[in-house]
DNA sequence: CTGGATCCATAGTGATACTG
DNA sequence: CAGTATCACTATGGATCCAG
């Protein structure tokens, strides 16, 4: 597993380059909801508890950066801003839905009460 | 997605569990190893990268209180110690397996010179 | 050989105020 | 409604030194 640069930066690891893109708190959050349906700024606001109003937007940036994430804007008052998956925010999708079904399987193995999936 | 206690830590999304296991910058490459085949806390140094000595013994600490590996000390003067992992560090290879193949696509799609997968 | 402890720089995050 | 800027706090990680 040799190193690499990319941007200026230096990737140990396949993994790391992954999670590059699809890693952190939110991202996965974000994308798993976008792959549902095209969404507004304000509805994924309310739709993911607890996300803080700069770290939806700089993880949006982040994303739309990575080419994952495609920016809608509407040149309307009030603004409106619709955010939808790119092909390769879709092919992200299947990795999502693994790492979410093995966090299943360890919450339950934990014993948390936790409502099913869906 | 509720939100849920576990170790008076507050989870946010099953992914975020799930990456309290298997996430950051090394606990994935070590568990990839450990899969391969029991391995010495010297092994893993000089296999692993850059990992400094810190990082390699407070992940594997956090890795062992997770019940992903275990940890096997032979009583001789210089200390000898195994590592290998649990059931339920083997469990999480696949998980691993799904993202270090994505993380192979993205580099390849990122036009970085990076040797075939092995 | 393995691993614990300390100090310190840096990056990530939350709260808040402000703008078109 | 959507987005930017700033500040303070915390977590993370690297370097180094000490120990059984």
């Amino acid at each position: 597993m040799p190193e690499f640069f990319h941007d200026s930066k230096l990737y140990y690891t396949p993994i790391e380059f992954a999670l590059k893109h699809i890693g952190g708190t939110w991202k996965m959050p974000i994308l798993w909801r976008l792959h549902l349906r095209v969404m507004r700024y304000g509805e994924l606001k309310a739709d993911i508890p607890h996300i803080t109003h700069k770290m939806l937007t700089s993880q949006l940036r982040e994303l739309e950066e990575l080419g994952m994430v495609e920016r809608i804007v509407y040149p309307v008052a009030p603004p409106k801003v619709e955010y939808k998956l790119t092909p390769a925010g879709l092919r992200a999708v299947p990795v999502i839905e693994v790492i979410m079904k093995y966090g299943l399987e360890k919450i339950r193995e934990a014993g948390v009460k936790y409502p099913p999936s869906h």
